[in-house]
RNA sequence: GGCCAGGUGGCGGAACCGGCAGACGCGCAGGUCUCAAAAACCUGUGUCCGCAAGGGCGUGUGGGUUCGACUCCCACCCUGGCCACCA
């Protein structure tokens, strides 16, 4: 039978004529009935249990696609569709491709939020969040996406956070987990403590915005410092899987300094070692310790600066300026944090009478007390180097204190209006004139060191993570604090301590479980005397910190979760997730790995080595929010276009890592692409069909398949999701050109395409599937395979330059050498304009691609240089 | 001030290793079908000159390297982000 040949444009038989009996509605025969495809798919998936994941994957075939979970805030957003979205790409790709896939999903559920509507309308939070999870899983179910609901868990279930109080308790013993009263931030809003990570630029509550407050608390903290060296050196792990951007912030947040301390005496202490010996019994023979990262300017140190708040400044205070020092500290208090450490305005400062003796030189040099100089960094007082740091340089300008120069740039002079702080040639340093300053810098702190006065420094501006929360909606702290036994861990046994019923919520900025006395009261389990219950919480960043291990063995009731299945899954092959995690739950979860991988829990350095962190989802430029009054409803959009469409869009609209703005117009854009192929699979399965024609046009589709499917698998490799919809768009636009259907050809193509459509639009590529005589599941189907041969053509386009301008095309046998090459282009009447009587000097060719035909007297050589 | 990312048509974006800039989509214009419209389909769409053939110019700006530069190097401008009196 021949093939049949039928005009791709009006007349297509039966669909065109049902169109136009179908107007009432607005769903025409040849619209894709979505939500009847939807859910039948969906059905089928689940009831097949195709996405549930084996207990342990198949060495070197696993692959573990975890996205962010949500906090069940009680109805998904854009952003969410996005993230899940791109995570179920890269899933049902890889089960195609064969690997043992684990996507599962899971349920933030202590915070905040719970809390306070709890207190609002007088429920339960527990009940609230259990409602939101429930209205959320049927947002995401709607989504199809390709979870093991198998697994699905929520972190304010006691059997997953009383393994949170086993690594707690784990920690304690280790002196991991360790209580200290020391300064927090406190926000007065959300009444509780907060972490450092917690804490905005501008002393902000990361949650509600409010101003935080210092205070001074017993609180319990992880010490996370203890892993700060190795957090930053495994960063090169992560170098090439996580964007630049991610790993610069953390560098910033660990920010490391290396440098040294040194110890600065006083001058004529004697006369007021008095006053030390009151304030502080401990002090012999004070030395005030300072640090610095450049030790080789030690011989520039014309001052020394204290901090305000450093305990010293009382002392040091001579009694002529205590009026002075006093008011200024006053005036100190009264600024905020932010006024502070603004570089801008004045440098203030008050001298205190004292001195100290210069190390090297035993000059006496005044001390300052000035707020340029934070209690929190370092050791709260500094040497003071005019010459080379800007801020000393400007204070000593102010105050009319000796700049000195130590440091000089190889073959000019110092400008003497500035400070100097770049490299070079130390002079004015005693033994150590002539010394480069890098050299420098480990000779001064060693010859200081033999006399005591000096010992290298790093230090790092990470800090414990304080993970105390006085709230009642989160993991409590497994601890018994006994009068005779101190703080004592609950026992094993007595594993989990459940938060009580009936919790009387409210914020008071102590917990609420300090009013439940069935909670308090307890016995010591050392001792058995009356003990008290530890009543505050845990963030709920540490809930996420080690959830992608539970979700490998996560019906585990005996240990958080069996070792082996762990290691066998782990490390997580692609983490998906919002950027604003960045400096928090990123850099907790890479700890608490690291600490579970010193318990014996796991077996690799990094959780995720590959990070993916998806852009927002913008409507006139800045992110949709409900504040902003600029959302769009996913479910909204799917009942109008289908899942599927949607999908589409999100996927097409911008590479996953950028901004994507919304465009209902793009939406209609991906159904429209959708239809296509609909109406094509359509006219196929209603076509007799034909075998192969042996025609150009059959062939050079053929090819096109195969370059479709080289294209789709590389660019899913490297989750260039955009891109590779825009060659299945090529691909349905090539099909429609060639104009025959029902042969051979044509059915092998849309059967590819479908093939390649699946991990972006599942469901409607399933439906075509069977429509197109297919009675297995795509999700078992194995991935197209582009078959070599055809990949190549047998002519190729040459692209035919003049002096590196590009001129004509030629085609060209492939593989042809540059001879021939040459003698086609030369035959080409506009190679020939162009080249006129020049004779060729020079030819440049890269084999199938392009040749280059240079001349005597070409215009870029002949260009004359001066 | 330091660091990072980026700057390509009317718009979103493509060009992955230095080799035909603008794939794909949106929008727009014209056409086919229709009484008409919608849908669908076809054609065109960086810009300037030209009826056309053809040619000039074009990837933030200015230089450089190269036979050849969106791509590499140097300087600068702009946008976004992060850090920042961190000693």
């Amino acid at each position: 039978m021949p093939s049949v040949f039928r005009k791709a444009t009006p007349d297509r038989t039966p669909n065109s004529f049902l169109q136009k009996f179908s107007i009432i509605g607005t769903v025409s025969a040849e619209t894709i009935p979505f939500q009847e495809i939807e859910s039948k798919w969906q059905k089928f998936w689940e009831d097949q249990g195709f996405f549930r994941a084996p207990q342990t994957p198949r060495p070197g075939k696993k692959f573990y696609c975890l996205v962010m979970f949500p906090y069940p805030s009680g109805t998904a957003h854009m952003g969410h569709f996005r993230n899940y979205t791109l995570a179920d790409v890269a899933a049902r790709r890889a089960q195609m491709e064969g690997y043992d896939v684990l996507h599962p999903i899971g349920w933030d559920g202590f915070g905040l939020p719970a809390e306070n509507a709890a207190i609002q309308h007088k429920i339960d939070a527990a009940q609230w969040t259990r409602d939101n999870i429930c209205r959320m899983r049927e947002q995401f179910r709607s989504w199809g996406l390709s979870y093991d609901w198998s697994r699905e868990f929520a972190t304010c279930d006691p059997r997953y956070y009383r393994w949170n109080q086993q690594f707690f308790i784990q920690m304690f013993h280790k002196g991991l987990a360790y209580q200290k009263h020391a300064p927090v931030n406190f926000c007065p809003k959300c009444q509780t403590v907060l972490a450092n990570e917690q804490v905005g630029e501008a002393g902000e509550c990361w949650r509600c915005q409010a101003p935080v407050v210092q205070k001074h608390l017993r609180q319990w903290f992880l010490k996370l410092s203890q892993y700060a060296e190795e957090l930053l050196r495994d960063m090169r792990e992560l170098e090439g899987g996580w964007s630049a951007y991610v790993l610069q912030m953390q560098r910033n947040w660990i920010g490391k300094s290396e440098g040294a301390e040194i110890y600065f005496e006083i001058a004529d202490c004697e006369s007021r070692i008095a006053d030390f010996k009151i304030e502080n019994p401990e002090i012999r023979n004070p030395k005030l310790t300072i640090f610095t990262t450049r030790p080789d300017t030690l011989f520039g140190a014309t001052f020394m600066v204290l901090a305000p708040e450093h305990p010293w400044v009382e002392p040091l205070t001579v009694p002529d300026q205590k009026a002075k020092v006093h008011s200024y500290m006053e005036q100190t208090k009264k600024k905020s944090l932010l006024q502070r450490t603004r570089q801008e305005g004045e440098k203030e400062g008050v001298f205190t009478g004292s001195y100290a003796l210069h190390p090297a030189t035993q000059e006496k040099i005044p001390l300052w007390v000035s707020d340029y100089v934070l209690m929190e960094y370092g050791t709260g007082a500094i040497m003071a180097v005019p010459a080379h740091d800007a801020r000393d340089f400007e204070f000593a300008k102010k105050h009319r204190l000796p700049i000195r120069y130590v440091i000089f740039p190889k073959n000019r002079k110092n400008s003497e209006e500035s400070a100097y702080e770049e490299e070079g040639i130390l002079r004015n340093s005693g033994a150590f004139d002539g010394l480069s300053n890098l050299e420098a810098k480990g000779k001064i702190v060693e010859q200081l060191a033999r006399r005591k006065l000096a010992q290298p420094k790093i230090q790092y501006h990470l800090k414990d993570w304080l993970i105390s929360r006085q709230r009642a909606w989160g993991t409590p702290i497994p601890i018994l604090h006994c009068p005779q036994c101190g703080a004592v861990p609950v026992p094993q046994e007595q594993l989990p301590v459940q938060l009580p019923p009936n919790i009387p919520y409210g914020a008071t900025g102590e917990s609420p479980l300090t009013r439940v006395e069935s909670f308090v009261k307890a016995s010591c389990p050392k001792c058995r005397g009356a003990a008290k219950r530890e009543t505050d919480t845990m963030d709920t960043f540490v809930d996420s910190s080690w959830y992608y291990a539970r979700y490998c063995d996560p019906k585990n009731e005996k240990e958080p979760f069996d070792k082996k299945t762990a290691q066998a899954w782990l490390p997580v092959d692609l983490y998906i997730g919002g950027i604003e995690h960045a400096c928090m739950h990123l850099i907790y979860a890479r700890f608490f790995h690291k600490v579970l991988r010193d318990l014996g829990w796991v077996n690799s350095p990094e959780p995720f080595p590959k990070l993916l962190n998806q852009g927002m989802v913008t409507l006139g430029g800045t992110a949709m929010s409900k504040s902003k009054g600029n959302t769009v409803d996913p479910q909204g959009m799917i009942r109008k276009y289908g899942a599927d469409t949607l999908r589409l869009f999100i996927l097409f609209a911008a590479p996953p890592e950028k901004n994507l703005e919304w465009s209902e117009e793009g939406v209609e854009g991906c159904l429209r692409f959708l239809n296509r192929i609909w109406r094509k699979v359509l006219d196929f399965s209603s076509t007799p069909k034909a075998a192969a024609a042996q025609t150009s046009a059959a062939e050079s589709l053929t090819k096109k398949t195969h370059r479709t499917i080289e294209k789709v698998t590389q660019d899913l490799r490297r989750l260039s999701f955009n891109t590779a919809i825009a060659s299945l768009m090529e691909l349905t636009n090539s099909l429609y050109a060639y104009q025959v259907c029902g042969d051979e050809t044509s059915g092998q193509t849309l059967k590819t395409l479908v093939r390649l459509l699946y991990p972006f639009a599942p469901h409607v590529a399933e439906e075509m599937w069977s429509k197109l005589g297919e009675t297995q599941t795509l999700v078992l189907s194995p991935w197209p395979q582009a078959n070599p041969a055809k990949l190549s053509e047998a002519a190729c386009t040459l692209a035919v330059q003049v002096n590196g301008r590009f001129r004509d095309r030629v085609q060209i046998q492939k593989d042809a050498d540059a001879r021939e090459a040459q003698n086609a282009a030369q035959d080409r009447p506009k190679i020939r304009r162009h080249l006129g009587s020049q004779k060729i000097s020079k030819v440049i060719f890269v084999p199938n691609k392009l040749i280059n035909l240079i001349t005597e007297n070409n215009a870029s050589a002949a260009k004359v240089k001066d």
